[in-house]
DNA sequence: TTATAATATGAACACTGTTAGGTTATTGAG
DNA sequence: CTCAATAACCTAACAGTGTTCATATTATAA
């Protein structure tokens, strides 16, 4: 773990492409990411990039890897010893608001899907997303509270609720990001209603 | 409504475009949409193109409102006699087919709100995806199949719906494009079990 | 046929990501 | 401390991109 200066340094500046990257897409939006103006923002030529880097995929990779743990820590915010069903609920507010807090940042990851890495081959991850919400399911059907039917078990419950809150994040974000209702109290009565669905 | 034939001709020359553009989108993705490929495919010098369109933006626009024109007759195929819940579940499948057939263009009009027409405001459109939606869940609880509850009223229950069957959509065409396991009859339950949900 | 308006072009500008080759700085070994 | 090795960095260039403008070509209407 004890790292020499050099390697220190190399860490550093990795760390300051990737936070001008970000603020980059936070305020101009995904699209207008560029590596020239990375470049211009922390003092380099847009060669020293990929001394770091390989390429602008790269970065947008680390980006999103990044986001996801982001991600994942706004979810584990949320009480484990809530009764399944209000957990659930949390846990879909909960990415909801990261998705509000970080709107560009939400729709590049979303949109890429990390070359390979599909954002279900992450179950392995303790902390994945994806397999919080999965555990958080298996305790609801084991307490009962959802009841899991022929053709729609644990696996599709898990991801029919994860598309609800997808759905709602990514439509706020597009279609509705000029409305300027606030849909909290809508969304929680939605997933409430949701959840006596299961 | 009758043309000159240097009329006809310049119809028939945007229509060109947008047809080069709409193929490119859907071999190459939405990302890696050209004027300058589009020029070449057609056999045009780049400037020519403004002839036609103000710029890039601008024939994204014409692509977007001509799919949401496309996705409009989607649902509409869908028999209006349907009871409403019934109904409900086959428009929502039937966005699904939209969205799997052209998942390029899909998202390229999920992710481009066509500069200030926000989806919602084009409610006045008799044909609009939306209000179609919202006339079939107004049916639905006319009937008394849906129940409007305090706080979540036709609007919010058009909302909701929409929201889910959009995030089925984009979490099928980002997350699990290389799922190969057909999803139609568990988004069919999903659908079912949300209907029951309202 | 000719004047006018619509089309189309070529060349340029300001960008972009990426690569190759050369230069400087840092490092660890003798 | 010296020196070779390597990491870090830069300049310059290439191949793209969207867009603009002055110019040329073409088709239309008088």
């Amino acid at each position: 773990m004890d790292l020499t200066p050099r390697e220190r340094r190399h860490e550093k500046n990795r760390q300051a492409i990737l936070q001008t990257a970000r603020e980059l897409v936070t305020e101009k939006g995904a699209d207008k990411l560029s590596l020239r103006e990375i470049a211009r923002r922390i003092d380099y030529s847009p060669a020293a990039l990929y001394e770091y880097f390989d390429g602008k995929e790269d970065i947008v990779g680390a980006l999103c890897t990044d986001g996801f743990k982001n991600l994942a820590s706004f979810l584990n915010r949320v009480p484990a010893d809530l009764p399944p069903s209000e957990r659930v609920v949390e846990l879909g507010l909960a990415y909801l608001e990261f998705a509000n807090q970080n709107p560009e940042l939400y729709i590049l990851i979303i949109m890429n899907l990390p070359s390979g890495m599909t954002a279900l081959d992450q179950l392995d991850y303790e902390t994945s997303p994806y397999s919080i919400l999965l555990q958080a399911m298996q305790a609801g059907i084991d307490t009962g509270d959802f009841t899991p039917r022929e053709g729609f078990g644990l696996q599709e419950m898990t991801y029919s609720c994860w598309a609800f809150v997808h759905g709602i994040a990514t439509l706020g974000l597009t279609q509705l990001s000029e409305l300027e209702v606030d849909l909290g109290p809508v969304n929680r009565l939605a997933l409430e209603l949701f959840m006596d669905a299961l």
